[in-house]
This record gives C-alpha cells, structure tokens and sequence, in this order.
DNA sequence: GTCCATGCAAATGATTTGCAGTATC
DNA sequence: GATACTGCAAATCATTTGCATGGAC
C-alpha cells in the first residue's frame, strides 16, 4: 500500500526536483496512516523521530510540494491547523472525493465514500450554470462512540 | 428584509449584553449584504465609512458573539481570509444549510440551496453511525461569466 | 561543479489580548 | 455609579521567506 518509493523517485526526476530524504520521510509519513489527518507540526514530530535534523520549513515546503503534485490534500477543521492527508495517487486507491465526518465531541476525522455529491454538482451546472471541478464536504456531528447510533435528543424540528 | 435592530437588541438585552452602536452596525453591514462574504478587515472599512473611530479589535470581538448568538456563520474559502455572512435568523428567511459555490478564476462566491445533502447525512448514519449535526459544503469551479456553461475541455477523464 | 534543497532565524499577517478610558444600563 | 465595551498597541502563533550551507545529479 501506499505510493512507491520508486513512484515517486519517477515523479520528482520527471518535474526536475531532486530526491531527497527529507522528501521520502515526509510522504512516508503521511502514506504510513491514510486516515489520520496530520498537521504540518505533527508530521515535523514523526519524521524527526528518524530525522532529527529536519527543519519545520522543510516541511512545509515539502508539504506545499505534495500538493501541487496533487500526491496529499489539505483538510482545514478551523481549528487553526491545516491538516493533511495522502491523497487518490498517493494510496493508488479509490478514494476519489470522500468526504470527512468530524465528530464535535472526539475530535476524530472519519472519511466516508459516497456518489451521491456528483447528482448534486449536474444539478448545480444545469440549474446555475456553475461548472463544478471540485468540492469539499465536511459534515459535523457525533461519532458512533460518542453518542452517534443513539437518540439521545428530542430535537425533530431543527 | 434582515435582522430587525429591535430583535438584536432584544437578543442582547435578553444575555445580559449591551446594545452598542458598532455592534449595530456591523450586524446591519452584515445583514445589509446577504450574499457577500466579507472578510473581518472588509467589515472593520464599511462600519468605518459611517463610524471612523471603530477599531479593528471591535470588529473580531463582534464577530465572535454574533457567531455564538447564531446570527451569522463562517466560511473559509482557504485564502488566508475567514469570511462572514449573515445566517438564518439573522435574514429570517431560510437559508438553511445552503451550499457554495467558489469561482476559481474570478473568485465570486454564490450560493446554492438544495436538500440532497439530508438524503447523504441519512445514508452517513444509517452506514457508519454517525450522526450528522452540520455540514459545511463548498464546491470549486467556474461560474457561468468564467466559462461555467461553456464547454471548453476535453478533460472527460479526470 | 552547478544548482536545487535545507536549516536556521527573522519576517509576515490574521487574529487575540491587556489595559486604561468610555459608554451603557 | 458599576460594569461591560471599546480602542489602541503589543502579543500570539501558524506559516513564509532570506540567506548561507549542504547535498543531489
């Protein structure tokens, strides 16, 4: 799982970047948990486990690098951390447009697959004429462990 | 049309808060436009036009509470810049739960109101168990003036 | 050897906070 | 008149940037 060393060694040479450790321990990082969502502090701290001498810029220079490489997306909670995570050409699997599912109570960031958003987007292009090329759904509420599969309020209307 | 200036001061009186003039104010440049998204310094400058002694400091501090009264809500479009906009009982019409749509290459923002995303949220708790309190919904593309309703790629695939 | 990439430290820029003066109730 | 609110300036904090060194090709 995750993407190839050997990928990605294929994708920086063909943009004419150089391959460098600190590159390889940074998408590492984030391919190694594909469904936790790390700030840009946080990856500092795991890849400085193997790699001490890495620098906090690094990483975000790297981070923006992943990024315009389409191999990680960012996910803002606003909670004053952008977050990031590996993306459809980082895994090599389908996880074409999943949505996030963040609980108010944990904190924890589930994602889920779902085809209904493309109905919704040829609504909005044949209704407003707004050509859709991407989209960003976050869906607040309670996880099944904090109370999720539960009725525990009377709220109907609302 | 907007939030009545009796019913804020109502709701304000009713927290124990006090009814101020640049908290007026920004309320009315808020529910003045409801489909523009200001960020806090384009705030800060229309209250100023009409109250120069205004500090930026009031504006945020404004902001927050009229965020936890619930009388407008945020939207973060990733440039750097959080913006506003007045909500549901701030217009007293329903707006509820619309969507944005985010222009890439002009940058305007409208909005969309559609009721498939409760269809989603129900899909989401009846798969995973979670249960959806809120949504925050943006989709990124071309407006009609951009090229929205001109077909002007042969990006069929992907 | 040539450049690009890195690490450090300083800069940036939106938002926040402390505090003394001011306005509301 | 008490107390909450404001305005100013300083502080905060994630992220960016300048620059000299180091590493990739």
């Amino acid at each position: 799982m995750a993407v190839d060393r050997e990928q990605f060694r294929e994708i920086l040479k063909k943009k004419g970047l150089k391959v460098t450790t600190q590159r390889l321990l940074i998408l590492e990082v984030l391919a190694s948990c594909p469904d936790v969502h790390l700030t840009a502090e946080e990856i500092y701290d795991r890849v400085k486990t193997d790699y001490p001498e890495i620098g906090l810029a690094t990483v975000y220079r790297t981070i923006q690098l992943l990024l315009e490489l389409h191999l990680i997306d960012r996910i803002n909670l606003d909670d004053g951390f952008v977050r990031y995570e590996i993306g459809n050409l980082g895994t090599g699997m389908s996880r074409h447009h999943h949505h996030h599912l963040i609980c108010l109570k944990c904190g924890k960031v589930e994602s889920f697959q779902d085809d209904l958003l493309e109905k919704l987007e040829q609504r909005i292009t044949v209704t407003t004429g707004f050509k859709v090329a991407d989209h960003e759904v976050k869906f607040y509420g309670y996880c099944k462990e904090c109370g999720g599969n539960v009725i525990e309020k009377n709220e109907k209307s609302e």
